[in-house]
RNA sequence: GGGGGUGUAGUUCAGUUGGUUAGAACGUCUGCCUGUCACGCAGAAGGUCGCGAGUUCGAGUCCCGUCACUCCCGCCA
């Protein structure tokens, strides 16, 4: 029978207690995580929110022993007894010196038998977990990651506040702008074939909130897009959005690198170095491939072109010849990998798109294997010399067009980063990455699109490339990402505040004046009414809880995530609507396969 | 859209060259047990081998298809 808390009041969580209250009386109320039934003699480990303490039932309490022994995993008790000191601690837990002696117990609930465990390091597959996501974050390791997001939210409010920024909601149903992510759409009730979207971030109302004179604007937003996901990735995140006026890129930089310093150490005590690194996007391509760089370790990309101008190995040769290059990176130590080792990294450089994984196996007279047969003695001893490869080390060639070198090498060197412990797991390398291009010329599309967003402002020294067709390329944005152990944590832009220079950037990206004033005709006019200069950036907040837990999975930072599929399978959203409401949004389905 | 991985008891996994009744641990249930802390001991229940089709005398195992989850590429202004 069950009992009602009836009044009762808890006095204290379990992580309260230590060896000073021996002899007190408490009320704990949680789960029962764990029981061992002696026979006579009952403990059970009482988890709450804040940890575990030991009850003991000891069959001389004659109320509390016949209830004691119908206890099961995670039901749910209210005991009430006296702390006392344990003979013999245990070592594993806070509250191990002491434990609760019951005088009385109430069973407030009681539990099924469970499909996964919550008391065992032995973990169940994820799509079972997210099917019973309310029990797999009652684990410790979910809780806690939960928790600490709580904390760095409460404390960049706390930190932003005390700066000035002014924290304002931005809506969630908003008008659909279509290039870039797609949108998630809802349709309105009221304007029959009508749709608003969801924000895929506040950008452009934030922008407005400058114009509107705030200054300093922040919100912790949630954004959608509707896009295929990764294991970084969910289609509902949420960013810190700030915004200001009248500030220069430093500034900005530097308020948040103070922000950053204070979440760490506010929010795991951890100090980091201030100010953060700062590497323009050509530099961050050549040495390391991507603009994204793991600083962690060195292992840096370096150019053999114009060693091996006139090289005789063919791969070489045609890279070369079609505006390519040849670059290299040295594995420490890794000449004595197997055929089958090297095998494996040739696979992973061509699931990266590479043709192959040309290699040399640097000796003490020189290189061997591989492809040292078709290097002559002098680009060996100038590879050597560029390189200041070792002996023992393993050279990795790419030799194709730029783009996809560099991908192939910057993978290679992620996994040669983390294959061969390259890095303290607990280090936390932040990086600024600036000088981004402006644009990017789209191949199959034949036309120049935003690198970013369409609302950066360019470099003042570069606005007048603008004019030259032969120099988009060239023009650089006021544009930055901040980057922390390889993984993109922020990205921002001083804004476009000057209404004539947004219409050469919407001009150039292939809008018209009809399509501008469809899509952007509000924000446009608002730029024309004394918009003050301004700027900002949005780091993401799922990504930070990541590399503050070390998480592996976006999933574990958020409380009820979607699968790659964006499928919520605890609640088996999305799902098919009833027809009325259909009829009522006048939407017809039209499926080619109907389920 | 493309490529890789996984799928066997409630859970985590093992399962040989295709061959008898598909095993172990944890969990669950029953009994014993007064200082355990992953309590212990004895016993029991528990299986659509993801699903479908095929090859075969015989399929968890081989072939084909399909579904789910996952990792990566494309995509993510």
């Amino acid at each position: 029978m069950l009992d009602l808390l009836a009044g009762k009041r808890r006095s204290h969580f379990a992580t309260d207690l230590n060896i000073s209250n021996c002899g007190e009386k408490v009320t704990l109320m949680g789960w029962v995580h764990r029981r061992r039934d002696l026979g006579g003699l009952i403990f059970v480990d009482l988890r709450d929110h804040s940890g575990i303490i030991q009850i003991v039932f000891n069959p001389e309490v004659e109320k509390v022993i016949s209830k004691a022994h119908k206890l099961r995993n995670e039901y749910v008790i209210s005991v009430s007894g006296t702390i006392s000191q344990r003979d013999k601690a245990n070592p594993n837990l806070e509250t191990g010196e002491i434990e609760v002696m019951a005088e009385d117990l109430d069973l407030l609930n009681v539990s099924e038998p469970l499909p996964v465990q919550v008391n065992e390091n032995q973990v169940a597959d994820e799509d079972l977990r997210l099917e019973y996501r309310f029990l797999d974050l009652r684990r410790k390791v979910l809780n806690n990651n939960i928790i600490l997001r709580h904390k760095i939210i409460w404390k960049i409010r706390e930190f932003l506040s005390n700066r000035g920024f002014f924290e304002i909601e931005t809506p969630i149903l908003m008008k659909s702008t279509p290039e870039g992510a797609r949108d998630y759409l809802v349709p309105s009730r009221v304007h029959p074939g009508n749709f608003f979207a969801l924000p895929q971030s506040p950008q452009i109302y934030k922008q407005l909130l400058m114009i509107s004179g705030f200054d300093r604007y922040f919100q912790i937003a949630r954004c959608f897009r509707d896009e295929d996901l990764r294991a970084d990735r969910q289609p509902e995140f949420t960013q810190l959005d700030m915004e200001m006026s009248f500030v220069t890129q430093d500034e900005i930089f530097e308020i948040n690198e103070e922000l950053f310093k204070y979440i760490f150490k506010e929010a795991i005590d951890v100090d980091i170095e201030i100010p953060f690194k700062r590497i323009p996007y050509q530099e961050s391509m050549d040495k390391y491939g991507c603009d994204k760089p793991d600083l962690r370790f060195g292992m840096e990309i370096r150019d053999l072109s114009d060693i091996l101008v006139n090289s005789q190995f063919k791969v070489f040769q045609n890279a070369l010849a079609n505006k390519g290059s040849v670059r290299c990176i040295v594995a420490p130590g890794c000449a004595s990998y197997s055929r089958k080792m090297l095998d494996n990294l040739t696979n992973i450089a061509k699931h990266l798109g590479a043709q192959g994984l040309p290699f040399c196996k640097v000796t003490d007279t020189g290189l061997e294997a591989g492809i040292t047969k078709f290097l002559q003695e002098t680009e060996i001893a100038q590879i050597l010399e560029l390189t200041q490869a070792k002996s023992g080390d393993l050279i990795l060639f790419g030799a194709d067009k730029n783009s996809l070198v560099y991908k192939v090498l910057a993978g290679l060197r992620n996994h040669f980063g983390k294959e061969l412990e390259l890095y303290d797991p607990k280090e936390f390398n932040f990086c600024w990455i600036t000088d981004f291009p402006l644009f990017e010329y789209n191949e199959d599309a034949e036309k120049w699109e935003t690198m970013h967003h369409m609302f950066t402002m360019p470099k003042e020294e570069h606005l007048a490339y603008f004019d030259d067709p032969n120099k988009i390329g060239l023009i650089q944005g006021q544009l930055y990402d901040l980057v922390c152990n390889g993984m993109e944590l922020s990205s921002g832009s001083i804004r476009c505040h000057l209404a004539d220079i947004q219409e050469k950037i919407f001009n150039l990206a292939g809008f018209n004046e009809e399509e501008i004033e469809k899509r952007f005709g509000f924000f446009v006019k608002a730029l024309k009414y004394g918009t003050p200069p301004h700027g900002g950036i949005a780091p993401g907040i799922d990504r930070l809880v990541m590399i503050m837990t070390g998480a592996e999975s976006i999933r574990d930072v958020i409380a009820f995530p979607k699968t790659l599929k964006a499928v919520d399978l605890m609640s088996q959203a999305p799902s098919r609507v009833d027809e009325k409401q259909l009829q009522e949004l006048a939407i017809k389905i039209d499926l080619k396969e109907d389920k």
